[in-house]
DNA sequence: GGCTGGTAGATGGTATGGCCAACTAGTTGA
DNA sequence: TCAACTAGTTGGCCATACCATCTACCAGCC
C-alpha cells in the first residue's frame, strides 16, 4: 500500500489516554460493573466499537494503579464475572482527569477555530 | 521506582492525533509559517511546551500526505527557513478533522459527566 | 453423553506517534 | 575565535489502542 493517508481512524488515536478516564467515569456512574458489560455499554453508547482486547488491559492497569478494586463473582448464569469498583484514589483521579480533559478540550477547540 | 502511577503526562497522550490538526489550523490562521515560528506560537499559546523533535516530524508527515507544501527561503537574517502552506487537500482535511474533533470532544465530555 | 452458541476474561504481537537528547549549520556580536 | 541564538533534522524510547486468538464456563438441544 502506498496511499498517502493511512487513515488509521483518528478516533482510535484520540481515545489514547482518555479511555481510562471513560472507564473510571462509567464505573462512577454505575457503581460497579464487570468488563464485558462495560464493553457493551461503552460500545453501544458514545465511544464506538471497543473490543475486549482493548478494555480488559485498561481495567488491569487501573487496578495496578490502585484506582479500582475487583472481586470475582461466581454462581450466576454463565461464566464467573469480575466486578470492578472505584477506590477513593480512583474517584480522585477521575475528578482530576475530568478537570484536565475539559481544560485541554477547550484549549484544543479554541486552537482549531483560532 | 514502584510508585503506582507512572504519571506519564496525560496531555502528551491527548495530543496524539490532534497535534497535526493543530498545526494545520495554525497554518490556516497564519497563511504560512516556518517550523521554528510555529513551535513558538504553539508553545507560547494554548499547547504547552512543544519541542522541535515533536513539531518537525509532524510537518514532514503532513507534507508526505500532501496536506501542506513547503518552500525554502534563504537570504533573510539567520539560517534558511522552510515555509509551509496549506494545500487544498490540507484545507479539506482540516475541516473534516475539526468536525470529527468537536464531535468526539462532545461525546467524551458527556461520557465523563454522565 | 456430545454439540453448538453465547458469555466472560486474558494474552501477544503490531503500529502509531509524542517525547527527549543530540546533532548540524548559518548568522550575529564580542 | 568564540559564544549564543536561530533553524532544522534524526534516532531511539515508551505508552497504548488495535487485532486476532485462546481459554473456559454455562445452557439448550438432539
Amino acid at each position: 500500500m502506498s496511499l498517502p493517508a493511512p487513515r488509521a481512524d483518528r478516533e482510535s488515536q484520540w481515545l489514547k489516554g482518555v479511555l481510562d478516564l471513560a472507564v473510571l467515569a462509567a464505573l462512577a456512574r454505575e457503581g460497579s460493573a464487570y468488563g464485558y458489560g462495560l464493553l457493551r455499554s461503552l460500545a453501544d453508547a458514545e465511544l464506538g466499537g471497543l473490543k475486549g482486547g482493548t478494555v480488559y488491559p485498561v481495567l488491569g492497569r487501573l487496578e495496578d494503579e490502585g484506582l479500582v478494586r475487583s472481586e470475582w463473582v461466581t454462581g450466576g448464569a454463565g461464566p464467573p464475572r469480575r466486578y470492578f469498583f472505584l477506590t477513593a484514589g480512583g474517584r480522585a483521579a477521575l475528578d482530576e482527569g475530568r478537570a484536565g480533559w475539559t481544560s485541554f478540550a477547550d484549549r484544543m477547540t479554541r486552537a482549531l477555530e483560532g
